[in-house]
DNA sequence: CGTACCTGCTAAGTCGATTTATCAAAGACC
DNA sequence: GGTCTTTGATAAATCGACTTAGCAGGTACG
């Protein structure tokens, strides 16, 4: 196996010296080197295959081309981790190579996760978590660039999900396809905790301002935080069961929509020629249902990738942007 | 924001040379350094809160102490990517970096990625595949390590899951339980290319051979090779139709037992009480499922851990390592 | 007493790039 | 002809660690 060839072989083999060749390949302007010369260099690096090493290069500029993805468990959320894919592609762009690290359930983690990755002298920090909330970060060194993608911290740029636009547009395809006795599962007040959400509130204030704006109240309510499909189940029932009369459903997740799903197909209720569903997130799961769920998507691989971008293309970040939410037409609206 | 301390400032401060304080700080024996100065270096390196620069360590070195995780596309797999958490908590416990990458839908991108991480000088390359398949691989280098999780290719040491034993499991777990009249959901030829899948003939052959110790033959079932929903809720449905007389359904994955529960809850049969369910996989659709689904989980996070384990460690890699598939009790099974 | 051998430590070279400071030769100008 | 610029290139320093080869000074031995 033979070794690479070095800056050094190209000099040698170009007849010139490492400092032409680093000129040359680095294509350093103002440097006054004869195009004849540049053109040697060139096709000896070409005969050479010589590609610089990045170790080297490193060590005297400093910087390694290089990020890091710091998350506190997306590898293992069921969606959430299309925000790697995102970053990945977007640094790869870029030239960037990404360094991975996840805390999982332990954030006192972080501190030595992210001191890891300083010494290991990444350009920039990127933040990416499951779900979007206020977090507390270690003290980063000033002029480390760091973006949060799905999170809030105080003084750091930050790429969300903009729930109120989806709130709003929601309930606007309910109201297109004619309904007007539509029901609610999920409101909590317990969600207005940024630290548990940063971005529900916004969800709701879509929500609310869309049906006031069309002079609605929802026709009946079920509240919950544990937006899991037994909420959906049960809070279905019991708005049936109080005789409430609805034509839509909008729950506050996928996963609550399956719950609902379950309870109207034992009522003998239709999807969704008795009763439509509207949802949020676009999970794996909604494509399973039958028909398939109508929801609003979380972009969780375009907040990746944006997060990237916004990192190293050395824009001046803004303090929160926000990331469309495209809905998701299957079926379950009519 | 003051520069960090090299290993001259803790020389300096030490009053010695940078020769001993690499020579202490590196544990070396045989090396002539009294106690004393050891201490003395010590001491310093602790006050100055000094850290080797890997950037300069790995261009004298030539490792990095950072391995690459190249996969298709398990981050955008609902639950193969818990594989890379496994990888990374494995490499990190060992003070090793993961840098990421991932070719999508593009399998011709293998190349320019695994040379783009060779370049940067890993240490050794860990691929990950969403499902167990062969696959092809660019050209490596001898002497770079290299290990596959969830796939097979020529030569190289490989990590799969157990499906034999699981398919036997699978099988006596539904024996167990009293069941004789079984049936199975998702058989099909089309699968045994091991470009497709290299694991599934295993499941197979695991399930056949617990049926036959059992003196058994399956009661029906329901081939294909498009382990969705549609496939459970239509196999379910002809095999009811067809009078055929079952008390527990085998299915192929989570996905088809998705179907399954579908079709019987819309024919009035209830799970486990008048027909079981068993099934594969572990998505996380299995606990939203009433009642949560039974099944073999596919160990994605324990063969990422092994992978990375196996690459570091330095052992004798085997050619092929099964990683058990364990036995997930919720409740469709009675 | 002279040589050999420890002991404890260090000077200097190296890894492969980037960057600063120069240098020789040729041309321009009076 | 002598000085000043410009041109085209390079030697050497540098980044921060690891590693090889040695260097003083003391002790042991014949």
């Amino acid at each position: 196996m033979k070794k690479r060839a070095t800056q050094a072989d190209v000099a040698r083999e170009a007849g010139l010296s490492v400092t032409t060749v680093s000129l040359v390949l680095n294509g350093r302007r103002n440097t006054r080197i004869s195009e004849e010369a540049a053109e040697r260099v060139r096709e000896a690096a070409e005969r050479l295959d010589y590609s610089p090493d990045p170790t080297a290069r490193s060590l005297r500029t400093g910087r390694t081309r290089s990020l890091a993805f710091v998350s506190d468990g997306v590898t293992v959320t069921r969606y959430a981790s299309a925000m790697i894919r995102g970053a990945l592609d977007a640094a790869e762009e870029r030239g960037y190579t990404v360094l991975m690290a996840e805390v999982g359930e332990r954030p006192e983690r972080l501190e030595k996760v992210v001191a890891s990755m300083l010494e290991r002298r990444v350009d920039g920090l990127l933040f990416g978590f499951m779900s979007a909330r206020k977090v507390g970060l270690p003290a980063l060194p000033r002029g480390k660039r760091t973006v949060l993608i799905n999170g809030v911290a105080d003084g750091l740029p930050a790429i969300l999900p903009a729930e109120q636009d989806a709130g709003e547009a929601a309930v606007n395809r309910l109201l297109a396809a004619g309904h007007r006795r539509i029901a609610f599962i999920g409101r909590s007040e317990r969600v207005l905790d940024p630290y548990l959400s940063a971005t529900i509130p916004q969800r709701y204030a879509g929500i609310d301002a869309a049906m006031a704006a069309a002079g609605l109240d929802f026709a009946a309510e079920a509240e919950g935080h544990e937006w899991e499909p037994e909420l959906g189940y049960r809070g279905t029932l019991r708005m049936l069961d109080d005789a409430a009369s609805f034509t839509a459903i909008l729950t506050a997740n996928d996963r609550v929509a399956f719950g609902a799903y379950q309870a109207l197909q034992e009522r003998g209720l239709r999807v969704p020629h008795d009763v439509a569903v509207m949802s949020f997130d676009d999970e794996q799961l909604a494509t399973y249902l039958h028909p398939p769920l109508t929801t609003m998507r979380l972009p969780y691989r375009e907040m990746g990738a944006l997060g990237a971008r916004m990192l190293l293309d050395e824009e001046a970040p803004a303090p929160a942007t926000l990331v469309p939410m495209p809905l998701v037409e299957r079926g379950s609206v009519a």
